[in-house]
Order: structure tokens, then sequence, then C-alpha cells
DNA sequence: GAACTCCGTGGGACCGCTCCCACGCGGCTT
DNA sequence: AAGCCGCGTGGGAGCGGTCCCACGGAGTTC
């Protein structure tokens, strides 16, 4: 079952272009163009003529010749760090990116994944994605010191973030409300009249951790319950860097009998942890975590967790960057989105 | 902080053009398109001062421009069924688009990330595609009955699937030895003592699903061992209907011993429902997952699970897709990638 | 020394669209 | 009846590249 190929006396059938549809239709180009942008300046006559003419030909428009001459490409970049996707297989980018594909899906606008495997590649993405390639970039696990965005911003590309680098970020950005989600896990925690709640945190060059970690403080503050150095852990994110980090708190507090992870997946590291030193999950010591992530349901016992609104943040952040991208300025605020404690067995 | 908009006096500074770098280099517009197209044809003096003045004015060539002359886009569209996209929160689908992104990256080729939300939009996907916006089109979670990839196949697209709609796909693909994968899964059992094997099967429209039970039929035949209909129970892939299957092959055969499961999630579902059912896992019954996916290894017990490469399917699926566009026919090629079990405690 | 290569080169002609200007033609005013 | 308005409308002029043809000059060959 040989393929269709086109054998060399067969010039490829190129595609109908609006001048044939024009043709076709026994009108100009103009009003083709017309009709295809949804102009109100057409007669009703012409415009069911060329559209006869499009769906008999199957016209599709080149974007290509479009974007040469409007500058603009109906396309976003999403650019995700490749050091980040072992997350990927978390819910937050699968979200993320649905919500933001939905966004970008009713307004006729593509989606282009840039993924970025090592510095030297990121480095050369500012000028990558200045030639006219994309209408604005949408960027996921921003770092704290990184400059991309500001390098975006100078080539006037419209950009908004997830997250933000800092409590004075001057681009669009969409965020949960991490302190908020903190303060709740750990009152819960509290009220199930836990006393010494320790944290592991996520890695602290990210705002979004540093908020959990505020978060958790102010929760005991209010409560007036123990504020220690020592009860609180740096973690990366990741599961190793959670048992790492629970060994370090069971060292300096054995007594403490909660802990509220920055991630499902550290909070899963210290469940192990916990275990392995011979305490339980929850009767010994209360663990939540945070993202509601699928390992979240799954570990042993099921973690309570808080959750993020994934893919309206996503969502979110779509619009933002089409209104930033309609009209400067429009774009540059900062939302910030709800969270949500699941409650399960491990509190 | 108002931002940088453009006053209505300044002309917004359009990048260079090649025009521009020619005039600067003091050559002609030709000379410079050879240069960036790295044409042998082009003396040493003209390239350097080629080279500098495109330094110098930090020119990037515009796409749009090119496409439209060379009716390339240097991009490929990766399909992605929304419907499947909770399994994107599964290694499964950042594992091949991790290896894709590398495999393109490599060859300089961008990726437009599509997400198909329903049917209407799935049907408009073959002449959106069609409209010289990709030099080819990647899918995964294909069904049997998909005629999509064939819509392509006739409009002269370069398509590449990962897994196969039967044992005749026309198209190129490339899948992981799933049947093989699944015998080795169930001899396991089998060799650790196992004799009343059932299996939990994935959407039987979908070939790897098909390709996993057969393995699990195989391996059976080859020791000998039972196979009943009532040892076979269907899933779709999804944790609910992991466990509307277990109780299912539990009421049909409570003699049971083992278990193989067509995927992680649905494993999962299993194990929840044998507990429910008050047998131990692995004492009572052994299960075996499919995928060894993160909730392989958070769930309790630990679940013995057959992994794929999914890094190197991805490449591979970018590989045959190049292939394809460079000389048609080329990546018309079904590759098998090997799997490999991974034993943990739940076996 | 004339003819013939060959190599690097400049620039015209597109690619398929949008933008915009000018034009024809009915219906109104005066 | 002459003038004016304004609505569709056609089509020229690009957008920024690539392709290819023709052309000058240096290096051969006879």
């Amino acid at each position: 079952m040989s393929p269709a190929e086109h054998p060399p006396g067969t010039p490829e059938a190129r595609r109908p272009t609006l001048n044939a549809v024009a043709a076709l239709a026994g009108v100009g180009r103009g009003t083709v163009s017309r009709v295809i942008n949804g102009s109100p300046k057409v007669s009703d006559r012409s415009r069911a003529a060329v559209e006869q003419a499009i769906a008999e030909l199957g016209y599709v428009p080149n974007p290509a010749a479009r974007s040469l001459v409007t500058r603009r490409t109906d396309s976003v970049a999403l650019v995700v760090p490749d050091a980040q996707t072992r997350l990927f297989s978390e819910p937050y980018f699968s979200g993320i990116i649905r919500g933001v594909s939905a966004g970008l899906a009713d307004a006729g606008m593509r989606l282009l994944l840039v993924m970025v495997h090592d510095e030297k590649e990121y480095a050369r993405l500012a000028p990558y994605l200045s030639g006219q390639r994309v209408d604005g970039v949408l960027m996921v696990a921003v770092h704290s010191d990184d400059t991309l965005p500001d390098q975006l911003d100078a080539l006037a590309i419209p950009t908004v973030l997830a997250g933000r680098r800092s409590d004075r970020e001057p681009l669009g950005h969409v965020r949960a409300d991490n302190r908020g989600g903190a303060e709740i896990a750990v009152r819960h925690l509290l009220a199930g009249g836990r006393r010494t709640v320790g944290s592991i945190t996520g890695p602290l060059d990210m705002e979004a951790a540093r908020e959990r970690l505020d978060g958790y403080r102010q929760a005991l503050r209010d409560a007036g319950a123990p504020l220690a150095e020592e009860l609180v852990a740096n973690g990366d994110f990741t599961e190793e860097g959670g048992r790492a980090a629970m060994r370090e708190l069971l060292c300096g507090r054995p007594d403490l009998d909660a802990v509220f992870a920055a991630s499902d997946v550290m909070a899963s590291g210290a469940v192990l942890e916990l275990r392995a030193a011979g305490r339980r999950v929850p009767e010994d010591v209360a663990v939540v975590g945070f993202d509601d992530s699928i390992v979240a349901r799954h570990i042993d016992p099921p973690l309570t967790s808080v959750r993020q609104p994934l893919d309206e943040m996503g969502r979110t952040m779509a619009r933002l960057l089409l209104d930033e991208i309609a009209d400067r300025g429009a774009g540059r605020r900062g939302v910030v989105l709800p969270t949500r404690l699941v409650v399960r067995d491990s509190t």
C-alpha cells in the first residue's frame, strides 16, 4: 500500500489562494479579504458568493502571508524550564497548560511550547522570541533572579508570568493565594490539637515558596504557637529534599507533632521518613501538603493538601496576555486566585 | 508606573531587515541570505562583513517572510485530545513531550501544542493543520477508529503517531513493546508462585490495550496457566474504572491471587478495591501495573510496574517526523522500543 | 591574446496576504 | 437638473524573505 506520493509529472497541487477564491466568486481580492476578516463593509451578495467559493475550494488562509503584513502571529509561547519538567508530572504544569490552551483557543490563538534545556539556550531565548515569532510570552517556574522577563519587556514583547518574582513584580502575573493557603493549612493543624508544627519549605528563591513560609509563620503567630527556627527546614520541591528536611526537623525537634510541607511531593518524602523513624501518620505526626497532586490521593495515608485552581490560573494567564497584546499596559496586573484545603487522612 | 507605550510621534522601532543588514555590510540581499543559510558560495570577506552587520544590528530573520516563500514553517504540531489530559499528569505525556521537544530542538524545529477540546474542534483539525501552518503532525492517544491521521495523510501532511491503530498501521509510529512488557509482568507473577492471574485491560479500542492483553494471555498460555474469560475485566485507564474492574474480577473469581493491570492508575484503583474487600497486597493478591508512573512509587504498597522509555519514544517520534518531512516515505516506519519491569513491593 | 571557465555577486521577480486609495453608482439635497 | 454624499468595491503597493538568472573579473586553456 504505497503512500500518496506525487509523481514527478504531477506538479504538487498547491493550495488555493485568496486570488483563486476571488476569481471564482467573481469579486476582487479586497472583498475576499474583508469577508474573511469579518469586515461589515461587504454586501450580502458578495459575502455569500465569497463564502460559497471558499467552501468549494476548501480555502484556508496562509498564516505566514498574513502575519508578514499584519505583524501578528496569533500565537504565544509558553516557556518551561526543562529542569522543572519532572514537575511536569505534577498536575501543576498540566493544569496550567490546559487552562492556557483553553483560554487561547477561545481567542483563536496558538500555543508554542518552548522547553528550555540549559542555560545557554535560555540566554538565546530573548533574541529568539523577539524575531516576530510570537505575539506574547507566558512563563512558568520563574525564579526571583530571573531577568528574561525584563529582557522580553525591554523588547516590547507582552509577557505574563505564573507566579511573581517579588512583591513588586512589574509584569502581569497570576498566582494562587499561597500565603492564605498555607495559613489555612496550618490553622487546620492547630485546630486538630497540634502544638509543635514544623514546616518544610520550597526553594526560597521562588516567591511562592517564601509566601507559603510566611503563611505558616503568620498562622502560628496568630495562634500564639511556638515559632522556632529549628521548626523550619528547607527543601527543593523534590521527594528526596522532603526526606532530608524531615530528618533535619526530627533531629532538631523530636517533639514535633505536625508538619506543613510546601508541596505534596516533599510531603510524601516526609511521610516516608517519619515512618522510617517509627512515627505514625497522623497519630504521632500530622502532615499537610500543597498542590493536591495525584500523589496526595494515592499516598498512604491520603494526604490533606492545599489545592490551587490551576485551570483558572491558566485561563487567567491567557486572558492577561491577550489583554496586554490588544492594549499595552492592560495586562500588567497581578491576579491572585483563592486556594482551598482538601482534608484527607493525614491530619 | 505607566508601561512603555509608544507615543504617536515615535514610530515603533521596527526590527532590522535583511535589507538593512545588506546595506550596512555593503553587500547585496542575496549575499546576506546566503550567509544566513550557510551557503558555501560566499567569500570569507563578505561573510565576515555580514556577520559583523548582523551582530551589530541584532538582526533576526522574520520567519513569516521566510516561510512564505520556502513553504516550510519549521514547526510541527503535537495533537493531544483534551479528554486524555488528566493523563497529562501521568509521566506518559510529559515524558513523550520532553523527548519530542529535545528531538525537535536539535533540528531547530518548534513545537506547537494543539489540545483538542471536543469533537467539533477535532473535525476542524485537518483543514486547520493543512493551511500551511506546520510541516508535520505528531499524534498521541490515537484510537483505532480515528481517521484524522488518514485525513492528514491524504493532505500530504507528514504524520507520526505514538502507538498504532492496528497491526497494519500505514503511517509512521513509535510504540513501546506492550506485548512483551505484559508478558514479563505476568511471567514475573507466575514466577512468584501465583496461579490464578487476572487482568484489568485498558479501553480495547486502543491498540496498546489490546497488545497488553495479548501479552498477558501469551504468558499464561506459555506457562500452561488457566486462561478463563472471567479472569479478564475491562477498564478505561481511570482509577474508578480499575476499581470497578477489580470488583468484577473478585466477584467472578474469588480465588484469584494476582492481577495484571494495563496501567498504574487502574492498578491503584484495584489495590483500593482489594483492600476494601479485605485482601492484603501482596500477601493475598499480587498486583502489577503498567507505566511506572509517579503513582506506582507512592502507592501503598509501592507498585511493581512495566516501564516504557518515554523520552526515547518522544525523540524517536521527532526523528521519524523529521525524516518524513525531509523525504516522503522515509518516516513511514514502525519503531518498537523495549519495556522493562520495575519490581517493588506489590508482588 | 582570444575564448572559455568558474566563482562570487547583485538584484528582479515572486510567495499570499492586508492596507488603503480612488472610483462608480445609486439616493439625497438644493 | 446639477451637485453631493457615502457605500461597496477593485486593485496597486508593499510586508521581508528566497530563488535564480545574468553579469563582471580572475584564472585557465589553446
